[in-house]
DNA sequence: AGTTCAATAATGGTAGAACCATTATTCCAT
DNA sequence: ATGGAATAATGGTTCTACCATTATTGAACT
């Protein structure tokens, strides 16, 4: 018997995200870019206004365009970022599809590699960026928002330094979910994660040296993520009531 | 001064996504579940059909309904799943936002802690599983899809095994970069991966010996890390003329 | 009784037109 | 120069009508 495939009438409005969508990802359409007027498009490929729009509404949920209204205004084609995967990601934590637990076992293995990464592609420019946000961070904050954009900022300079776009993203990830959880459930973050805690990963790193920078990591990562465990509990009790998600 | 917010008048649309969208994730809305008609949910916003639609595209995209037509058709809450995500991923690698080379980075540090956390987790019923995956894949494939198929699926076994869904979706989203490259580049795949490339790993896992399983892991990422990174320029060069995305 | 097929109704899919809202540009009055 | 009205282009929204798909119903015919 032949392998027969099963027949799915196509939508329109998914012909549409198919051209368009390969048109971006082949290079023919580049970032930057302003595409036709939703009127123009709709008679290009011969169809109505609305397929076209609903075209764009999937092509903006998976960021390859944005659209500005008014005059001069348009879908222009993005450069495809790390933030819709960032986002999606932090759905799934929402739904409940993967744990704080889970994301500490990846965090323990991921990070002292990324800060091993990070001492060996040190620069002079980089060493410089990662003081400063050391001594930031160090500094008594305003807020909580405020505490917490500082604290994450080591983590996020170190993973642009490790030159790894997956490490990046993954930390990225890492610190939304970390974040939420935090501002859900910590009367006091400065409690929780002291000033000075990132000082001897980053210490080793602007020394250059891999492996002490990889253990000193290690040791941060479990030391914060026994405290963020505890704090899932209190994090899924306080949003399974109330609403607003992002 | 005070910290002025910037104003962004919102899209009707998005109010619709953000309002279904919480009453998903806060679990009001269990999957399974079938919304309302479009006409219906229409009038209960107050809104256009047109809305609606542009708000069903968007979580259709996002992955949390499905919709079906005709008669007892409509929109159904799905269960989150991490095939987006995947689908993200293999986007940000087609628009050359991340290399093989990172990923394979990525994989040897992982793809040895995942088989050795398999091995700590094993039961009689994966251990079957395994073995016969791994009988399957030294078997004659018929076609190259076949046999990418049967050789992934070791990799997806210990990561289901290994109890942890971050490694779990990685792996995924792994294997479907490795398979594109290879359906695009490579003439036989049985050539650049032949059987019995896992036996070393499963018999470690089977044993039950968690070092020796990692170990093994290490050796075929890397063996087989190589040959890919070789593959990633062929496949760029088919890519960037032809089109037909996924 | 069982089978087949046509009619029906509910639902999503598509189209077109009209109008509103936002924005850059232009031009005019001050 | 500055401020503000008019203009035009574009996305945002709504409405209406109709097409396409599918489950159900019931009649007609074995």
């Amino acid at each position: 018997m032949p392998q027969f495939k099963p027949i799915r009438p196509s939508r329109v409005s998914d012909e549409v995200v198919m051209q368009l969508r390969d048109g971006i990802l082949s290079g023919q359409l580049k970032a930057g870019e302003r595409l036709p007027s939703e009127r123009d498009l709709a008679q290009e490929f011969e169809v109505s206004r609305v397929a076209v729009r609903e075209a764009f509404r999937k092509l903006e949920n998976s960021g390859f365009i944005c659209i500005r209204h008014g005059a001069t205004g348009g879908a222009f084609v993005q450069e495809l970022t790390f933030d819709h995967l960032t986002m999606s990601f932090v759905d799934l934590f929402l739904a409940e599809k993967i744990s704080i637990q889970e994301l500490y076992q990846v965090r323990l293995l991921n990070e002292p590699e990324i800060a091993s990464l990070a001492a060996q592609h040190l620069t002079a420019e980089n060493a410089d960026r990662l003081g400063k946000a050391l001594e930031e961070e160090e500094k008594p904050s305003q807020s909580m928002e405020e505490d917490i954009h500082r604290k994450t900022s080591v983590h996020f300079i170190l993973a642009e330094m490790c030159q790894n776009r997956f490490f990046e993203v993954l930390v990225r990830a890492l610190m939304e979910v970390t974040r939420r959880v935090v501002l859900a459930g910590a009367p006091d973050f400065n409690f929780i994660h002291p000033a000075g805690m990132h000082r001897p990963v980053v210490e080793a790193v602007l020394a250059g040296d891999a492996r002490r920078a990889a253990e000193a990591m290690r040791l941060h990562a479990i030391e914060f993520g026994k405290t963020l465990i505890e704090g899932e509990k209190a994090f899924r009790d306080k949003q399974s009531r109330p609403l607003s998600g992002r």
